[in-house]
DNA sequence: CCCAAAACAAGAGCACTGCTCTCGCAATGT
DNA sequence: ACATTGCGAGAGCAGTGCTCTTGTTTTGGG
């Protein structure tokens, strides 16, 4: 009679391992993130971690997963404190800076999910699902707009042929579908909000803009004016 | 007499541990580069590559200077090989596709200047003015249009005061200066050209576009539009 | 022309990494 | 009660960035 089973203690374990392996990727990055390290803090010797995470690769999924979901519930959360859910400017607005603020207060998962991609590794399919939360936020609130018959705030250039087959995989995603000149406004969206998350947080605004949360505010809420969320103002 | 100088071996030697330094950097990135293949590969021992560059992190940021220059190049030559310099549409297409087929065509380059940040390292200032000439491309062009007085392309919201500090960073650097609200455009353009790259490249793309280069190709039209630099179509 | 000074290549060595393998011990379930 | 399995510890391999010493070669001034 053990004080703790054995399938009870590999779960602390398991967790143990993985909250130092964040909280070391937070601090170091995660190229420097050392496995041996990681296994001193939690004081275990080096060869007993690979019990629990077959490789270094295996921990780095779990911890892209992790920080997925983290970014995931937030996103998903400031959307549904929304109190109006109609109001589609409002929830752009909401999750656009709940991205932001993610990024901010955690650049290193941020630049993990969203940056150079670890060389060697490869994510596996695994972690899909979790990265898919994220874009999701964006293609439930296209769909929306869509369904309400919202006119593009911004003139729209119509799609072409070849750029109409390109958007096949989004396409697939949309239900109801939505037309491709509002499917390519929200993907210019979503590349311009990532965008400038990366430029601030990897340093290359630095010197230009003075205040990034003003900033990113006035492009959010030019971006809900041309997505037809919001009357442009003025 | 020796059959090469000393000064002319030293930059002999020089040149060569940067080349297989940027082979390596194509081949593995940045994190995966070592100073010991490298050192292999040229003929030398470990320990004297330290008299060519004082540490792995100098190398890195000779790799990184030699890369923002060839970006560089290759935006300033598309920018002058456009016929009618007084087309701006065409000459940010140029840019914006320059930026794009370089990032193709050097993936791990464009990781290193754009990506994540290499943990511990900090790129010294000699690395700014090389940077500086991308970015540059696209405030001369924002200055053209302003002094061409073409009207923004899309509804744009006027910025309020928060918002007109936090860019004075970009405005010390416009002569002509440029409105705030063009300004603005701008600066969301260059983070959509760079965004979407940067989201094609680390692969957040995949499955979902289909044809990268038509979407890219229809998305700088649509910027171009946006900036008041081309007629928006239909 | 000669010789001190500087530059240099080579090697050993330190502390670190991911990962493998073997060894014993302890919990498990039949 | 015992074979199976899970697990921690340790040694070891091949690799890393970087430092220090040792001996050699090139250089430039007296």
């Amino acid at each position: 009679m053990p004080s703790t089973s054995r399938a009870q203690n590999r779960a602390d374990q398991t967790r143990a391992i993985q909250e130092t392996g964040r909280r070391h990727l937070a601090e170091v990055g995660p190229a420097a993130l050392s496995l041996r390290a990681i296994a001193r803090e939690v004081g275990m010797v080096s060869s007993a971690v690979y019990r629990y995470f077959p490789s270094r690769d295996d921990l780095l999924t779990a911890l892209i997963v992790e920080a997925y979901d983290e970014l995931g519930d937030a996103v998903e959360a400031a959307d549904a404190t929304v109190a109006d859910p109609t109001d589609l400017a409002v929830r752009f607005r909401a999750i656009a800076h709940a991205i932001h603020g993610w990024a901010r207060a955690n650049p290193h998962e941020y630049a993990l999910l969203y940056g150079s991609p670890v060389p060697g590794y490869a994510a596996p399919d695994t972690t899909v699902p979790s990265a898919a939360r994220v874009t999701g936020a964006f293609l439930r609130l296209a769909e929306a707009s869509e369904r309400a018959g919202l006119a593009l705030g911004a003139p729209t250039s119509p799609v072409a042929g070849g750029e109409h087959d390109a958007l096949a995989g989004v396409r697939a995603a949309l239900d109801p579908p939505v037309t491709d000149e509002r499917t390519v406004r929200w993907l210019m969206a979503w590349s311009t909000v990532f965008g400038h998350i990366s430029l601030e947080l990897f340093g290359h605004m630095y010197r230009g803009i003075l205040d990034y949360d003003a900033h990113f505010a006035h492009v959010t809420d030019q971006l809900a004016a041309d997505l037809g969320l919001a009357r442009h103002v003025g």
